[in-house]
DNA sequence: GAAATATGGTATGTGTGCAAAATATTTACT
DNA sequence: AGTAAATATTTTGCACACATACCATATTTC
């Protein structure tokens, strides 16, 4: 039994996970504003991205990219279409498969558009020493870490179902 | 101008937005955990135990002590309301307000239920030495504070409604 | 070659999150 | 009092993000 304070530790993990939801919802408020001044979120925003950089890509693939599941790809997909953006076409080898690739509008887009994050919270990262950089992303993916370390021991208690979901 | 190296500033942030991705996703794979184990998500959890805390609580009241929106508490609400784990009631004093307060099932439900992330990531989080924690939490709030950071210089582009939010 | 299985993708439903509009109630001002 | 402004909630509409169920095409196996 160790001897700590233990209502110590409970206000500092309340605060971690309030400090993540504030970046979330920052995040998400920029998002907001991307759409109403560019009309494209941040998730599509990237997507059209990682589309550029591979030319053509399927959708699974983009999934792989963004670690995003495979249905929500095909939602922003979807919207990007609509938009004009970006085109689908039934690939010729594998006829299982759409691919994804930017139309002329959508090159044109890109060249005007303002990266993600960049014109707020990114760039003022930017300008950090590179030290601190380097430890608030040590500290971002020592919780990453952290979250991943799989629950399986801790999951098991209402066993309806296929308990242990392979992967993800 | 600095001499930096662009291609390397470029990938720090990619990883962090990455990173603060994969968090998100974690916690969004532990909250639908909860669900379907114990019934409830983590935000209907953490409103819970608002609630309990302040033993009655208006609608207002919670969505400002967890820094979310009014609309978004609503939502909460309904679907604890309809499991029958709170109740609303209207205040007499200002019968503008709904008063939130658990049910005697609320109140059991918190006595067996388990704490917000606590049988997974935040478990592992406490058993981290105290330096790498208040690191950790140092970092995030640099976060916060740069994304808080109000746009305010790079926002007023459409100018519809009160621009500059009271708070929040 | 036909049946069983695997894989890529879409459709649907749920839960979160916001903004904007609609309602109802209280407070302030004239 | 009587309208105007502020406040408290709900409703609606949109964008994610996921899981589940399902359709279409590929691959494997018999």
């Amino acid at each position: 039994m160790k001897d700590r304070d233990v209502q110590a530790d409970q206000m500092l993990t309340d605060q971690v996970l309030t400090a993540l939801r504030q970046i979330t919802q920052a995040i998400d408020i920029h998002s907001r504003f991307l759409e109403k001044n560019y009309a494209v979120t941040v998730p599509q925003l990237i997507v059209l991205r990682t589309i550029q950089r591979h030319q053509s890509m399927a959708v699974g693939g983009v999934a792989a990219a963004m670690s995003l599941s495979i249905s929500t790809i095909t939602g922003i997909v979807a919207r990007l279409e609509k938009k004009g953006l970006l085109a689908r076409s039934r690939c010729e080898e594998d006829k299982r498969r759409f691919l994804l690739r930017l139309t002329a509008d959508g090159e044109r887009f890109l060249l005007s558009a303002p990266p993600p994050l960049q014109e707020t919270f990114l760039n003022r990262f930017d300008h950090l020493e590179n030290w601190e950089k380097h430890m608030v992303l040590g500290s971002l993916q020592r919780l990453v870490a952290l979250m991943q370390a799989r629950d399986i021991d801790a999951a098991p208690i209402l066993t309806s179902g296929p308990v242990a979901a392979p992967e993800r």
